[in-house]
DNA sequence: CTGAAAGCGCTTACAG
DNA sequence: CTGAAAGCGCTTACAG
């Protein structure tokens, strides 16, 4: 039934050569090692003829190398992590890498979870967007080699190159375009995974409506995985805070539970409410009215990610630089609901 | 820098016990081997001290299992295909099991080369939404004993076990709906990857047309990567067939470009033309006025295929069952665009 | 109850 | 130019 499939040493035993020769040959080395050009087209020719393809597994045994990625975002059904999945695919597979994905619902345990999975798994490199908690875990890895690019969460330290986009000035951005619209009281519904006042979307809120003068109304809100919660939460905020005429959401699945959440109060955007949300989405493209955003560059982030992780690979352990941040601009889309 | 992970021969070592003995204790076959106790506890201490973790390559290359999955689909951002791998995620990581996934974009090719890599990963199964023209690679992994559900879509032949969504029977259930409505002149525009008159949802809607006696209007569409050829298409369609007064979509992403189609054009949702979607969208429950759907179970779909796919690859090769289709039903969602 | 040994399929230092 | 041999870290049939 399960046909085996054929090894190096059935290749070997067929061709009567050595599978030193035949290693050689079938990585690009025949050069290198000066084999005869004849040999090579032999061993070539019924290579594709047997379907030979070599065990990876042996091969990452003998070389320590796994060409596997491990990818941890929050919820891979988020349209944001989804499409800069999406994106980081095709580059990788390119490179000859297979991608490993989890979603750690902000949830430390889980995350930690996975990283030991990377980790047994031995993951050549790893992409995340960890939950808060996780520096320790991860700071470990680093130490022990595994190559590392962080992206949409940073740490306070430093610890690996890591991909930002400027949430303070997004968010600043946002806020100044309100204040402009002449928007009096303008609230901001972010997700606060640990505290208010480190959240950079939150830092940014308040820096923006510090400098114009005005009142701040941050309503932060831990994860949640039920989304009818979010909209429940964004009702209350809404009927307990009528003087509010504009609202902020600090991710895309807040804003869309917002959007539930004013139809179901009958207001109207953005006569009764203004909206703006940080993170760009179809419906907010096509909603009626179209909401503003702060749009990510999710194609910018993608690339940087994947070639920063790509180039760190290629270097050996011991020319590392430290490590960078690299931070990307976003870009305020203006539409009709502010 | 990089400490080498401890392998079952330093435990060995150290324990002055042989490997054997840990290999057993450590995979659960203590007692079966009847093994003492106090070496049972011992071993175990020690693994946990110096953080064992057996190696998966060798693991792998000894038992000729990888506990890795493969999970292709048309496009891992598509929100229905997103929802479905984290669904999958969940149970598949519960099991132990990792996955490695990838967007075919409905190009063979690319398909083709998953495929392979897939075999070359040495996969233990895969959930497969193939394109067409992919059936004799498929044929052909199973017969080497490869596990392989399939989902979303199906062949003519019954290769495997599939877990389908009733699309012919959700599209008329749609039709229907839009004709006790009154509409009159009902178009459909539907991905056709090869012949129209193959595709289950066209041939739902034609079921319906000629049941009511009504005029069929389709326009099939071939898949294309740039969304905004859709929204250009279903323009044009509109704009040459002023006799349609409703207008149905086989796809989430068909129908957002229809909206944006119908937004461009200046029409009005259902009073100009009547829209009904199959497959549901965050989009279409949130835009007013909300988007009648035909709703995929995803939870269903996505617990079905799991539990099949882990049901076969604990079953030996030789109790293969015949493979089975398994087809769940759809809902139809009515809101306010019919 | 426990262990020595073979072998999974590769790569690579070494030898000629 | 080419090959014999060691070894990556496991599991398991076999022996005692």
């Amino acid at each position: 039934m399960t046909d085996k499939k054929p090894s190096i040493n059935d290749l070997a035993k067929k061709l009567n050569v050595s599978k030193t020769t035949i290693s050689f040959i079938l990585n690009g080395k025949a050069k290198e090692k000066r084999i005869s050009d004849s040999l090579v087209e032999k061993v070539q020719k019924e290579a594709l003829k047997l379907g030979y393809q070599p065990n990876l597994f042996a091969k990452s045994l003998r070389t320590g190398r796994t060409n596997i990625i491990g990818l941890m975002v929050e919820d891979i059904s988020n349209p944001f992590y989804a499409s800069i999945a999406k994106l980081i695919e095709d580059k990788v597979y390119q490179n000859g890498y297979k991608i490993v994905y989890c979603s750690t619902e902000n949830d430390k345990t889980r995350a930690k979870d996975f990283l030991a999975m990377f980790n047994t798994l031995s993951v050549d490199g790893c992409i995340l967007a960890p939950p808060k908690g996780l520096e320790s875990e991860i700071k470990e890895m680093i130490e022990k080699g595994k190559n590392i690019v962080l992206f949409d969460r940073k740490f306070g330290s430093k610890l690996t190159d890591t991909v930002m986009v400027n949430n303070q000035q997004g968010m600043y951005s946002a806020v100044k375009h309100l204040i402009e619209r002449g928007y009096k009281n303008i609230g901001l519904v972010a997700l606060a995974l640990v505290k208010p006042e480190k959240e950079d979307r939150i830092i940014g809120y308040k820096q923006a409506i510090t400098d114009y003068g005005m009142i701040p109304y941050v309503y932060p809100l831990p994860f949640k995985t039920q989304h009818q919660e979010y909209v429940a939460d964004v009702k209350l905020i809404l009927s307990q805070n009528k003087q509010l005429d504009a609202l902020l959401f600090g991710t895309n699945y807040l804003a869309i539970a917002g959007l539930e959440a004013i139809n179901q109060l009958y207001l109207k955007i953005p006569t009764d409410i203004a909206v703006v949300c940080f993170d760009d989405h179809d419906l907010f493209r096509i909603y009626k009215p179209g909401i503003t955003v702060v749009a990510q560059p999710i194609e910018e982030i993608a690339q940087t990610v994947i070639d920063t992780l790509l180039q760190n690979m290629q270097k050996p352990a011991s020319e590392k630089k430290p490590a960078r941040t690299i931070s990307l601009s976003t870009t305020l889309i203006i539409r009709e609901s502010s």
